[in-house]
DNA sequence: AGCACGCCGACT
DNA sequence: GTCGGCGTGCTC
């Protein structure tokens, strides 16, 4: 007997033979210990049984097996094999990121039946904490439940501060009164303790929450648990929580459908876990709830197209105001020297009172760092990263230079290596040189920083929310992360400092990318009762894409970006897969991408974008190129995956190219 | 992705 | 003379 066997290397499956003493206890869905290489040894899993071997090459003997039943199901691996042919990645890619680190090494298993499983805290559920809904939300509920008697997708558009996760709660505690169970994807950053003690409160033990930052055997545990007799009816979880074991799913909730930070960018499987979401639901015939304030243009226009059902929730609660948006012109200022570093005075005044007042202030600026980059006041020279094609980030703190990409870190250079000369300049600004400035206009002010460098240990987060939530902070200065869902009552004034900076972002998705990320912040202030100030500083005052946020125009927003990507070919009315080839030499990597590029075009045509040089053509001393499939819906996707798949294998036979790597992004967002 | 094998510089 | 640098080739 063999066995085909995934283990957590960048490949397919590979064979096995089953030793004889061994047979009773393989079969698909086991963990096994096998020989990989020279010397390596790997637990990998059975997902399939044969009873012949593939010719010329040897075959190893499985070592050991580890589990006396299944750990994975068959509708599991399914999906999981579903994932790795969608998004063109191996399955011991899929592999790697389905389970949890401690379950692909050998010694969990006896850890974990030394401690038996750690519940998550219970905390019954208390009768009385369910809300009851209001109107809107009474009339939303029926809604939902109406669009599914015909579609199995629907979107909830509903406003800030509308009240959806009283309308999420209802239909969980719906589907779990049938017995069916549910899951709840939010984006990590948006998965906070708060959302965690309501639902908590809701649904008590019932309740199990996988999140990346907790440790792993946390997540080992969830998963254990979910395959017992008794698992969590209901999993609060990030986008990972979709390779959990189900036994019979009948709701997934993907809240703030919006997120592209649903999509994995790297490492491979470059999946989109909404798409993903969706596909899991359909194997185990259950409905899906997309929700958010600003849906994405490629879910709105499935609902305007009839494919998805749609919700709508204008209301708010009747205390909660929108914000003013107060949109300041720095372009005009900056000519006539009127700005005071990165703040007009509209922003200082406004910041000003508010702090009088004994408000709160959130500034938002979506980079971190001091300044994007340094450069030589003498001959320009700006340091960049030796293995990476960018220049590096200015952190005054450590005073050191950091790659954003692979994250090298380079002390401060005493003299520019091109000149001698030894005074630098800062270019652009990031949070940390806001914090600065902050903390010299208004030296009283107790201020605090949040974004990727402040947040990296694990409670971080939640204690600079939390401190700013006791007004332990008056001015909280962050990246996105102080955009998502934190209910803040007594912010008086956000200022956006620059919003045209992502505005500018060679990217077809930047506009609306800015809409999502400029209304969610705006969303932050005055929640309740007390109306906010938004003020917006910007150099494009009059652009379409600022007009829109301002008037809180979404319809605005998609009407413009679908016209766009209809007359430029773009999602959702194309298709889009991206090739991306690395190798160590430039002019290899050069040929051996046009070389791909002609081939395709043979069948492709037009379709065929590139080669091209990608914004950062060189990380971790590879050099890139990246060719663009631009595909009809009409087209199959299957064949063009099997043309990429054989046309790749041709490239690679080459001698020239055996040290060339491809991988390949479907649907990038 | 790892990890071993293989071919060129500063050390006991 | 060797120890070890990381380029490159292979993995059932």
């Amino acid at each position: 007997m063999f066995a085909e066997i995934v283990i957590p290397v960048p490949f397919d499956t590979f064979t096995y033979s089953v030793p004889p003493e061994l047979e009773p206890g393989v079969s698909v869905g086991v963990r096994v210990v096998v020989p990989f290489g020279k010397s390596k040894k790997y637990v990998g899993l059975v997902v399939a049984l044969r009873d012949d071997s593939p010719l010329g090459v040897t075959i190893k003997r499985i070592e050991s097996v580890l589990d006396a039943q299944p750990i994975v199901t068959p509708l599991q691996l399914e999906f999981w094999r579903w994932i790795a042919h969608y998004y063109m990645s191996p399955f011991g890619d899929v592999f790697k990121a389905a389970f949890p680190a401690g379950m692909k090494k050998d010694e969990e298993e006896k850890k974990r039946r030394r401690k038996n499983i750690v519940e998550q805290t219970a905390g019954l559920g208390v009768p009385g904490v369910q809300h009851a809904l209001n109107e809107s939300q009474q009339e939303a509920y029926k809604s939902i439940l109406e669009s599914w008697t015909t579609h199995d997708i629907t979107l909830l558009h509903g406003v800030t501060s509308s009240g959806k996760t009283e309308v999420y709660i209802h239909l969980i505690q719906k589907y779990l009164d049938e017995g069916k169970q549910v899951l709840y994807l939010l984006p990590e950053i948006a998965l906070t303790t708060q959302i965690t003690n309501r639902l908590r409160a809701v649904f008590g033990s019932q309740l199990g929450v996988y999140h990346s930052k907790f440790v792993d055997a946390d997540r080992v545990a969830v998963y254990h648990k979910q395959l017992s007799d008794s698992p969590y009816q209901l999993i609060l979880g990030v986008r990972s929580s979709i390779f959990l074991p189900f036994r019979n799913l009948g709701l997934v909730i993907v809240d703030e459908e919006h997120e592209t930070s649903f999509k994995q960018q790297d490492p491979a499987p470059r999946y989109h876990a909404r798409a993903a979401a969706i596909m899991l639901a359909r194997q185990y015939g259950a409905k899906t709830l997309l929700g958010t304030a600003t849906p994405s243009v490629e879910t709105y226009k499935m609902a305007l197209d009839g494919r998805y059902g749609y919700v709508r929730m204008d209301k708010r609660y009747s205390d909660m105001q929108l914000p003013e948006i107060e949109v300041v012109d720095i372009k005009r200022l900056r000519f006539q020297k009127r700005m005071k570093g990165s703040f007009s005075q509209t922003l200082l005044d406004a910041i000003g009172e508010a702090l009088a007042d004994g408000g709160q202030v959130i500034l938002f600026q979506n980079r971190r760092g001091f300044s994007s980059f340094i450069e030589c006041k003498t001959c320009g020279w700006v340091p960049r990263c030796s293995h990476c094609d960018v220049s590096l980030t200015f952190h005054k703190k450590t005073n050191a230079l950091t790659c954003h990409y692979c994250g090298s870190t380079y002390s401060l250079p005493a003299r520019c290596p091109n000149c001698e000369e030894s005074s630098f300049t800062t270019i652009g600004l990031g949070t940390e040189r806001i914090e600065e400035q902050v903390v010299k206009f208004f030296p009283d002010a107790r201020v605090s920083r949040m974004d990727l460098d402040t947040t990296r240990s694990q409670n971080a987060y939640e204690r600079i929310i939390e401190e700013f939530s006791r007004h332990e902070s008056d001015i909280l200065i962050g990246t996105q992360m102080v955009s998502k869902g934190l209910d803040f009552d007594n912010v008086r004034v956000v200022g956006i400092l620059d919003a045209d900076m992502m505005l500018n972002l060679p990217d077809f998705r930047s506009y609306e990318r800015t809409f999502h990320m400029l209304s969610q912040v705006a969303g932050r202030s005055g929640r309740k009762g007390k109306k906010g100030r938004v003020i917006l500083q910007t150099r494009s005052a009059d652009s379409d894409i600022i007009k829109n946020v301002v008037e809180n125009d979404y319809d605005g927003m998609f009407r413009v970006q679908s016209e766009e990507r209809e007359l430029f070919r773009y999602p959702p009315f194309t298709r889009l897969i991206y090739v991306y080839l690395l190798h160590r030499d430039f002019k290899t990597v050069e040929h051996l991408a046009e070389q791909t590029a002609k081939l395709l075009r043979q069948s492709l045509g037009r379709r065929v974008m590139g080669p091209d040089c990608p914004p950062v053509g060189r990380v971790q001393s590879m050099h890139i190129r990246k060719i663009i499939l631009k595909m009809e819906l009409t087209d199959s996707v299957n064949a063009t995956r099997q043309l990429l798949q054989s046309v790749v294998t041709q490239v690679q036979s080459q001698p020239i190219a055996n040290s060339l790597r491809v991988y390949f992004d479907v649907d990038p967002v």
